[in-house]
RNA sequence: GCCGGGUUGGGGUAGUGGGUAUCCUUGGGGACUGUGGAUCCCCGGACCCGGGUUCAAUUCCCGGACCCGGCCCCA
């Protein structure tokens, strides 16, 4: 037996129908939000990363070299291809709304909710610089979620680079990236290392000490610019939170909820440039269920051409988490899936000719390829794998009726072959 | 890359320095000849891999792989 390769995940028919259903949910989300779809090699040159990202995130690639000689790598995340494809078609017209499901790998060690091979939901408005457009982003991220049954499990956490970059400099930071940095790992970090790095950072106790207070201070999304007088009176960042006020309003009246404004929330990577976000369960348990911002240099790295652009990514390892736990994993409820049953040997050719004609009116159905007492086959048709058996023997050769029986209530009735759907 | 805990048929388990490795379940076959999705009978299938200690290792020791979780990092 060949074992599987670590980090990897195999899918079986019970998990597969699960998740068939929540990729149709995610691409029926992102159609009512004017999103058409985009695909693209999983194989990229390693180069379309090295653009954006240091030397940490290369080394956690799945890349080699190849007969070619060429460096390439399994595709880490899903945004660096979507701008190459958006650079490479100028003639579109804009906003260009475009989502996609790739596979994504990564070269890390496996842990909860994270797997060196996963899916993510991938949705990107481009040519769009307007707070409706991060509307409709985190909308589509919301719309989602509440489509799978997660309403009032998880919150959206957003904040904004500028504001961020304004309030760090305002306090004296030395490394505007290092000090965003450490932001980011606010809530893992004790209070004592964060004022340690911070002061570092800073080059005051002071300033460290007022930030912290800062980013502890979560608050409903609609009072951001309260929130920042409260704590930096001096800084007028009126036209900043303008933009993000009216998406938060426009988010509001659309009726998503649970949105809060959180100065921890700052995204690792470097190349966000406005408004940044992150979809947490509402316990904080898990790992982030999706994250995203406005990046409006992003594009001109790699395509040559400044573009403004924002978008996000779900991963489909912490849904998953998260929708055991809600115990929303279930196979949905679907079109009935049959087993015709042949009760004699003579009916068989019968049931054959059924299955055919039920399939060209498009039923799912299979045959039982032997003949066995009914009992013994009522216990195979009951496997899980059929929702109702049908018996024809030869009485209902003569009858030209069907004998259907619902397999989970025992129910049985006499049916014409049109009445089967 | 680092740290902790695991690993016995497909799934769940019992047990052991020595003989045919336990039980349940699933799977296959049969009896039972149109409704007991039962019952009964039969069959298949496992000690993660490598090295060491030992007369003897599934069992003890070391290393590795994989799984689960944590760190780093986060796309």
């Amino acid at each position: 037996m060949i074992e599987k390769i670590k980090g990897f995940r195999d899918f079986y028919p019970e998990d597969m129908l699960v998740r068939e259903n929540l990729f149709g949910t995610m691409r029926k989300c992102a159609r009512l939000f004017g999103f058409l779809p985009i695909d693209y090699p999983s194989l990229e040159l390693l180069d379309l990363f090295r653009t954006k990202s240091g030397d940490e995130l290369l080394s956690q690639t799945y890349s080699f070299t190849d007969k070619g000689k060429r460096e390439v790598t399994l595709i880490p995340e899903a945004t660096p291809s979507t701008v190459r494809l958006m650079g490479s078609r100028k003639d579109l017209p804009r906003p260009v709304k475009w989502y996609s499901i790739p596979k994504l790998w990564r070269y890390e060690e496996p842990q909860s909710g994270r797997t060196r091979e996963h899916s993510q939901f991938n949705a990107d408005i481009f040519g769009d610089s307007s707070p409706e457009a991060d509307a409709e982003i985190i909308g589509l991220a919301c719309e989602t979620l509440e489509s799978l049954g997660l309403k009032g499990s998880f919150e959206v956490r957003i904040n904004h680079r500028q504001i961020m970059e304004k309030i760090m400099n305002m306090l004296g930071t030395k490394d505007l990236v290092a000090g965003l940095n450490i932001i980011d790992r606010y809530r893992k970090e004790t209070r004592e290392n964060m004022l340690e790095e911070l002061t570092q950072n800073l080059g005051s106790s002071k300033n460290a000490g007022l930030l912290i207070e800062f980013l502890s201070d979560k608050s409903k999304a609609s009072e951001i610019a309260k929130t920042i007088h409260k704590h930096f009176p001096s800084l007028d960042l009126s036209e900043l939170v303008k933009g993000i006020d009216e998406t938060i309003r426009i988010l509001e009246s659309w009726g998503y909820s649970n949105l809060v404004f959180d100065p921890a929330t700052v995204r690792g990577l470097t190349y966000y440039t406005g408004i940044v976000f992150e979809g947490f369960d509402i316990n904080g348990k898990y790992r982030s269920i999706f994250g995203g911002g406005r990046y409006d240099n992003l594009t001109g790295l790699i395509s040559g051409q400044d573009m403004a652009a924002v978008g996000f990514g779900m991963g489909d390892a912490v849904l998953e988490n998260l929708l055991r736990e809600k115990e929303l994993w279930v196979i949905p409820r679907e079109r009935s899936r049959y087993l015709i049953i042949p009760m004699k040997e003579e009916t068989r050719k019968y049931a054959l000719e059924l299955a055919g004609s039920l399939r060209k009116s498009g039923v799912d159905c299979s045959t039982m390829n032997n003949v066995k007492s009914l009992s013994n086959s009522l216990k195979s048709a009951s496997s899980g794998l059929y929702t109702h058996a049908i018996i024809v023997g030869p009485k209902e050769m003569e009858t030209g009726k069907v004998t259907v029986r619902d397999l989970s209530s025992g129910n049985q009735e006499e049916k014409r072959m049109d009445e089967i759907h």
